[in-house]
DNA sequence: TAGCCCGTGCCAAACGTTTGGCAATTGCAC
DNA sequence: GTGCAATTGCCAAACGTTTGGCACGGGCTA
């Protein structure tokens, strides 16, 4: 008694708890700390009860909560690998822009397995999430999104579509990013072009490769085409693209251009590797920005992404459906920058390059 | 009638409905789903419920469930920061351990912000949560996490323990990472060693410092001792410690620890523009084998964590305390290993270096 | 054939909230 | 001083599940 923190144990505090110390009922308790039922208690009893509802540290059950209103302030964001640098920023504008409206933000991992989202989608559905954000979309997936959609519970993507679904999504401009990528290659002088291409199938690569090309050809400049993909749009792709540029029989390109980061480190280390210097001979740039890669020498001039605007954008949307559900919002798409570093200069006297072996 | 998936909208199928559908009383269906309650029931009432309830799409209400037991059959891991490469892994090994034992595990971010620990703690209880994985660990942190476990939530540590409050953790053996280190320089041959060292008052760092000066004194080799230690550990911070090396008036070590690898890439680039070619003349070992640098050149020699391995451990753990809340379990401690590639090689003749301005 | 016990299924009370409805109280005008 | 409305607080039913207890019936033993 007096002591501080009376309560102790693993006993938690209820309304019912509150009411007692307050006396009144706890309904009363309810109405007094539920900031839209304002009008139903006279203001000094809830002044009252709020000072011992604070004082005996009550918080709310969101689990009965959940169970009573059917939600429970909590948002899941899922993402297929959280070991893709690009994700944690996304995740941290979502919960900067949660978090102040009173709701806590989840991550889960699909790890990019289907099966995995699916059985994800269901412990959330169960557990009452009200609202979902995606960035982890695969082809196969719209089957599984149409059954939760379905069932009342708002999806937003972000980051990259799902093809067969029609949803709100706040993807990035990667048309745009193609075109800028191009434009600086074409500003220095540049004028024949190669890009270094991830999967075709990917919808987010295959717009960058048209934004590029679309830019070169409208400059009336030369597009030297590379035909194989990337698999995966790692540097050991990175290295065997270029090779294929470096081995070509055709007039070399002085600028490059790849879909990746990682890609362009491994087709930078190849050509240099074989007495290129860039960005003296040849200019590379990247995709991604990815962190610790500044220091690289020559630093890449590379596309960043506004991810955490994304996550924000998202995040943005979701409040909107959770507020007005009668309209869905509409579609963003964000534009990239360029960011200009030492991998790209002037383009070398136009005189044909060899490679020396 | 007759057609697939009858049930449409976005009404939830509850334990009354599939009692209905099955012709029995509604909490005959609960036990009947309930596997550790499965003697209540005959055999064939409870294949018959099984078979409709699945027909019918039924998924018990976790919510619900949450509030009568008091469990909800989810895990939450805290991490201070996601975009920490090491994060994504533990996090995969916490999920492969808690799935298969029907536990949802949900993901949180502090971004090292000990009100926002607070607040997720708080919306974690309130959502009751069945146990807690924290690598966030903070020195103020263990008066706010002292409230928790007293109220009788597990929480587990996993990477980093937090000074102050004694609780079952399992971390990386760093000690043993700074002998690791040590050893395999000193197997090359070489001599006079330094260190480029994290802060002092983070534990995991002056382990490693201390496993390292600790190996070379056994082995009658000299240390030489570098006072100035990374705020960061970033590249900029391994510039500058190895600055200090380089512009010394003392004999140069050959052998060289950093902390963490993006310093001693900071270290390795300063000490080639300063004309020192690695590992001909200097060897280097950094810490924690970060992702897309084994790219490098020279790739760089590290110290490899058994991430996964501890997100597994910790969740044993808490497995272990959910099932048998009798007695706490002990600590782990796991053990790095040594990862060889090009950045560290013999030692260089017996020559004083001296620094080519 | 009567008595017991066990196997089976139903009832109803919780878990901690929210919230519509109603009763009690107050303040005001006449 | 009475009637009325407005204000305030209480009651109780729900949300979907779990689970102790009880009733019923059938098979066994005596």
């Amino acid at each position: 008694m007096g002591g501080r923190d009376a309560r102790q144990g693993r006993t938690t505090v209820t309304l019912e708890d509150v009411a007692r110390a307050a006396g009144v009922h706890y309904s009363t308790v309810s109405r007094a700390l539920d900031p839209t039922a304002v009008r139903r208690v006279s203001v000094d009893t809830r002044k009252h009860i709020q000072s011992v509802a604070k004082k005996m540290g009550y918080q709310p059950d969101m689990v009965a909560t959940g169970l009573k209103r059917g939600r429970t302030q909590t948002v899941a964001a899922i993402v297929a690998d959280l070991g893709n640098p690009s994700i944690a920023p996304v995740l941290r504008g979502i919960a900067s822009r949660l978090e102040p409206a009173g709701f806590m933000s989840l991550f889960a991992e699909t790890q990019d397995d289907s099966s995995r989202l699916e059985r994800i989608l269901n412990h959330l559905l169960s557990r009452r999430v009200d609202a979902i954000i995606l960035t982890a979309g695969r082809v196969g997936d719209s089957r599984i999104l149409r059954r939760f959609v379905g069932r009342g519970i708002p999806v937003v993507l972000a980051l990259q579509g799902v093809p067969g679904i029609r949803l709100p999504s706040c993807t990035n401009d990667d048309l745009l990013g193609g075109t800028l990528a191009a434009q600086h290659l074409l500003g220095l002088g540049h004028r024949r072009l190669a890009q270094l291409r991830g999967r075709a199938d990917v919808q987010s690569l295959s717009q960058r490769a048209k934004g590029f090309s679309k830019a070169i050809a409208a400059a009336g400049a030369t597009e030297v085409i590379i035909p194989s993909t990337a698999p995966l749009g790692t540097a050991d792709d990175g290295r065997r693209l270029m090779r294929v540029v470096l081995e070509s029989k055709r007039a070399q390109p002085t600028g490059v251009f790849a879909h990746h980061d990682l890609m362009a480190l491994g087709a930078l280390t190849l050509a240099e590797e074989r007495g290129l210097n860039c960005p003296r001979d040849f200019s590379i740039i990247g995709y991604h920005d990815l962190p610790n890669l500044e220091r690289l020498v020559p630093a890449l001039t590379t596309i960043r992404q506004p991810l955490e605007e994304a996550g924000r954008a998202a995040s943005d949307m979701v409040l909107h459906i959770l507020n007005s559900p009668s309209r869905q919002p509409r579609s963003h798409r964000l534009a990239p920058t360029l960011v200009v570093r030492q991998s790209t200069g002037p383009a070398p006297e136009p005189v044909i390059q060899t490679v020396r072996k």
